[in-house]
DNA sequence: ACAATTACGTCAGCCATATTGACATATTTA
DNA sequence: TAAATATGTCAATATGGCTGACGTAATTGT
């Protein structure tokens, strides 16, 4: 490799020094990047984000969930959450109820209206999941799943189990 | 004072109507929240964030990168970039070179101190990664890589050629 | 040679999303 | 009843994106 430039102050061009996975680590970044792209594009056309997606699928998919159990899972504090749980009772994707059992709880559903935008933004990222696992010629999917869980920090993984009980895409859906 | 729940407000729990691949989807999540959060505590104890980890990781991993290269790598604009990189540039962590070849452009390179950051950041996230592939029992590492891979938008893969050949730009360097 | 284009820097302002700390209210629990 | 809990909200702040506009230096094209 060339140097321009003779200097004490820069270094000399080089990837990697020791054992790391500057692979995996741009992987993860391009491809997380591209796969948050395109609801984005569907949020920004409803005059929402990336924040409202998140409350709206974790709503959608774990419905009764109460506002300490979202901020759990999100990790966010309960201002950040508050805005755009606001906005998305406001305008009609989730509601609250309160809780049956304890009625300082709000259980969180989605409307009908907020289902679909869940599943119109669930959509494309599951098709691009779908010819990623077709075009990279995966055999065994459940790696991939056991490989993303085991990135999770092990203390988190009981998020995992919460939202969905066992492997697999069948969620029991009708 | 919620007005009483009418059964038609809200959704009976429900999880996945169609092909929805919410494992994954959710997968990739937690797994790419948890890959950013060992770095995020290291880059606050520098004063620094997010944004200034993925300039130092490119211009480490590609040592010579063009501003504009940079930008269409990161895919953000201009001005964004302006902020984080002057201060890159005025705490020492990268210089920039006027371009060999061309002398509008500005060669960007990590100083002794701007590697030593990168790698420190890099650590724990090639730590995360080797034990997931070990706890997973991946076989198969490309495999992983494949998926990774076909999850980036086709127009962008060049991107990852780009910063996986080890020899630079490839533009030359002369 | 000169005009257009390019690469970069910068100014000014806006927006979304996150933070902390404090405080209010209703409800449950000890 | 007092304390703890679940939620909501206010004010202030930081980060990291964005657009549009403009300036300068250098290169390119005719």
């Amino acid at each position: 490799m060339k140097s321009p430039i003779k200097s004490t102050e820069y270094r000399e061009p080089q990837a990697t020094t020791e054992e790391l996975d500057v692979t995996l680590i741009e992987l993860l970044f391009f491809a997380y990047r591209d796969f948050t792209s395109d609801p984005d594009a569907i949020l920004a056309s409803y005059g929402f984000g990336r924040a409202h997606h998140r409350v709206l699928h974790f709503v959608n998919h774990w419905p009764g969930l109460t506002v300490a159990e979202l901020l759990d899972v999100l990790r966010i504090t309960k201002q950040s959450l508050a805005r755009v749980l606001k906005q998305l009772i406001d305008t009609g994707y989730i509601v609250q109820v309160q809780g049956p059992r304890d009625r300082r709880q709000r259980e969180l559903y989605v409307t009908k209206k907020g289902h679909e935008l869940a599943v119109e933004l669930a959509l494309p990222q599951s098709r691009r999941i779908r010819s990623a696992l077709e075009e990279a010629g995966i055999k065994d999917r459940a790696e991939v799943e056991r490989f993303l869980r085991a990135m999770v920090n092990p203390e988190l993984r009981a998020q995992l189990d919460r939202s969905h009980s066992s492997s697999g895409t069948g969620e029991g859906g009708t």
